[in-house]
DNA sequence: TGCCAGGCCCTCTTTAGGGCCTT
């Protein structure tokens, strides 16, 4: 992968996980991965696979994903879909709501078969914080809805969720660079804008600008 | 449904507590 790919914010694989519970420390594992391909803006590639994570879900996570033991019984285990997987992501910059989240996973799935992550992750749900402020809460769906953004009314099933956060990601864009009259963020600045007070997010943009005028100079 | 975890973030804070997010 180039330089200029790693600096790009709007290619990147956007990812979200299904799983057994919140926590790999705790023995929770996938259960269905589903991501997107971004590049240059447009989704140009898509993954998306149950996994059988070799336990029985309970009936909360049957209920709230719609994935039922019958259906992990007749999937490709685990460690086959992982791999799989690490080839998709090709070393691309990676995105996910709540990063936190899908990248413990990630790692840990990846870490079972002996593989790790080559690329970080921004998390779309810090920078809507940051930007949209005025959205009534800062959950998936809720941004959505509030955005007006493309969805096929399907929610917590993995390829939906992260073509729904490949959108939400998209209008982040547009949103910064229209609000704060920028020609182009990068991935490592999106990342420093996760990390920047809600307070301060003015100044980072301010900074972000006079440098790019320096630089230009 | 809400607990399990954990990072982020706010405030009645920092020697802490609790809500937000993810499944």
């Amino acid at each position: 992968m180039t330089d200029s790919r790693q600096q790009d914010a709007s290619t990147v694989v956007v990812l979200d996980f299904e799983t057994t519970g919140l926590s790999p420390d705790q023995g929770e594992r996938a259960i269905e991965i589903g991501a997107v391909l971004l590049e240059g803006g447009r989704i140009v590639d898509r993954f998306q696979s149950l996994m059988n994570p070799g336990m029985r879900i309970n009936s909360f996570i049957e209920h709230y994903t719609g994935i039922s033991n019958a259906m992990l019984r007749k999937a490709a285990p685990c460690d086959e879909v992982m791999a799989q997987f690490a080839d998709f992501l090709q070393g691309h910059n990676l995105v996910a709501h709540n990063a936190s989240f899908d990248q413990k996973f990630l790692d840990s799935e990846l870490g079972r078969i002996g593989r790790y992550r080559q690329r970080e992750f921004a998390c779309s749900m810090l920078i809507a914080r940051r930007i949209y402020t005025n959205a009534p809460n800062h959950k998936l769906g809720t941004l959505v809805e509030y955005k007006r953004l493309q969805t096929d009314g399907v929610f917590h099933r993995a390829l939906a969720d992260a073509e729904m956060t490949a959108h939400l990601w998209l209008s982040l864009l547009r949103d910064i660079q229209d609000r704060y009259q920028l020609t182009e963020i990068s991935f490592p600045d999106m990342r420093r804008l996760a990390r920047t007070p809600k307070t301060a997010v003015d100044q980072f943009f301010d900074r972000h600008r006079r440098g790019r005028k320096a630089h230009a100079v």
